[in-house]
DNA sequence: CTGAAAGCGCTTACAG
DNA sequence: CTGAAAGCGCTTACAG
């Protein structure tokens, strides 16, 4: 069922039923009525494999993919945009672009990198949520262009609609929170590890944070939970008043709300802290080691590469189909122990 | 870059090119020669999205999917076929289409139904291996005819080469043992419950208990195991046995081996065994019911659904541009709690 | 052994 | 306001 067939029995030719399909105006009211009359009836679907197949060398569909700087071979950044070039490779014979931005750690920056996306026509953005008043321009400025914007990572109030592909942050923090209570129990002592970076904490680590304390209060636990600030760019500084709260023979549960929980055992073990259990995010060669060596015990996948991947799959899904129902998604929170890696 | 280009450079028709692309013959070695090394030089690579346009119309793909009966509303093969019609909705304007197939609980009943199968003229079977011998005879056949299988659900031995997308059921005891351990610890008891069908224990559930026990054997703790083998079809029975291992204040840890968790917490307060730590497999109904009320403590989602998806998505990517690369699958080891259900 | 042509379903520029 | 035609990149049946 072809747009063929629809003009043969609306007795007109295929450009009028083109005309129709894409709204580009100059048919009669009544041809157009009998035309959606007919396509309704017959349930006619646009064939998108041959729509891409033409529009591919007459109109591109261009992202724009704006990420912080992936200096170090490591960055965490690079995991989302190996799978967005996962998904290009994927897209490319359908007339798909990709061009990547980048910022550094400012607003300044940020607000840099996003007004030269600005400058060229793209037809939507991604980018992450760190900077709440220029993410609120951008989107503004990408809504009177009729943009639309995924924001992966992290979810943020912001002024206008905007899709978030991004792990449910309080949710993380609940899971992490029942699984150290299954190990450390209700009298043992908790310690959750805000790694601070230039701007303060970073909101989903708040978030996780939140979460985390959450659970506790939903099986109306009253447990002792000490929270740790503390700057990264610095070696881990262990205050006096940590050291006392580290004492004792009592079990430790350690909740580390960023990637970085591999800082963490060095400094247990200088400061002969024992019975502590200790887990956080992302599966970083550092933090796989520690939890191989049972210095972790639970690891938080974001499936950060996946995120970059259906990013740009649901974003040409939604501008070739008005499909946004994928758009708006959630990672799921998977947790991650040592024997998930023993088949490797 | 397409074939017109490099029709253009080997100073042929397109229609040559093709004839060397599909291996067609009737091409003399010298411009075989030539093209061929045109197509190297300059990295062509052919347009699926054309290619299929025009071949959706000529040459369907036809998948057989044969699975256990799908009888009741919530039978857990009910969510493999999910996923395939999902791929199916989105490969079907590209020619793919899918025929339906089961088999009841014997193995007569697959015999009979793979060899309806084979009456008609399939591309690629996808299929669940319960039945070792007569997957056997399956395959071989297949093989006979060049068709791929890919087996869902679990993995077996099997003479021929097959693919398989499945979880890694070996790792799923493992990570089971991992997580029971951290709430028992080393000197609770564990009770390994495997609920048998007619042929005895499922070959997955057998794979889950070996991983399991080889939880303990690598962290070195001898610790007390029991196995309890159970006929489905029955009301749970508590033999004088069990009955005498239940008894006592020492945690327990129960794995239960497949789907049925939910029939253990109406048994342990029955009996009034406390202290008692429950997981089993599969997000079903009744076993997130208990999940919610505390009573299951740890469920590991196979994701049945994506099973089905990835199956005929990845052979269709496999028939159309011959990378098998992702029909050899390990489904993660998904581990859910309550609170991964906290946002719903 | 090779080429020219029709066609897959949709899109668009042009002519009327 | 509407139609006929060319074309996206590939495939194949036909003619030579």
């Amino acid at each position: 069922m072809g747009i063929k067939q629809i003009a043969k029995l609306a007795n007109v030719s295929i450009g009028t039923i083109d005309r129709v399909l894409h709204k580009r105006g100059g048919v009669s009211k009544e041809t157009e009525k009998k035309i959606l009359k007919i396509i309704k009836e017959t349930g006619y679907q646009k064939n998108m494999t041959a729509s891409r197949l033409k529009l591919a060398s007459v109109k591109k569909i261009k992202f724009a993919v704006l990420t912080p700087e992936t200096d170090n071979e490591y960055s965490y950044w690079r995991l989302p945009k190996e799978g967005v070039y996962k998904a290009l490779d994927e897209l490319k014979e359908l007339g798909v672009k990709v061009d990547d931005y980048q910022f550094a750690g400012s607003s300044a920056s940020f607000k840099k990198a996003s007004e030269a996306i600005f400058l060229k026509n793209y037809d939507a953005i991604i980018t992450v949520p760190f900077f709440q008043e220029e993410c609120n321009t951008l989107l503004k400025k990408a809504k009177s262009r009729n943009m639309p914007v995924v924001f992966l990572d992290t979810e943020i109030e912001l002024n206008d609609k905007a899709y978030f592909i991004r792990q449910n942050s309080h949710v993380a923090g609940m899971v992490a929170g029942r699984l150290l209570h299954g190990l450390v129990g209700s009298s043992g002592k908790y310690f959750i590890v805000n790694i601070l970076n230039d701007r303060g904490i970073q909101v989903n680590n708040k978030q996780r944070e939140d979460g985390f304390r959450a659970f506790f209060d939903s099986i109306g636990e009253d447990v002792s939970i000490n929270t740790i600030n503390h700057p990264l760019n610095d070696t881990f500084r262990v205050t006096p008043e940590m050291e006392s709260w580290f004492k004792g023979d009592d079990l430790k549960g350690i909740f580390v709300t960023n990637s970085r929980a591999h800082l963490i055992p060095e400094i247990l073990s200088k400061y002969e802290v024992s019975n502590t259990f200790l887990m956080g995010f992302d599966l970083n060669k550092k933090n796989l080691e520690y939890l191989q060596d049972n210095q972790i015990h639970f690891l938080i996948n974001q499936q950060p590469k996946y995120q970059g991947y259906v990013a740009i799959k649901n974003l040409f899904n939604f501008l070739t189909k008005q499909d946004d129902s994928e758009l708006q998604l959630d990672i799921p929170v998977e947790i991650m122990v040592k024997e998930h890696f023993s088949s490797l």
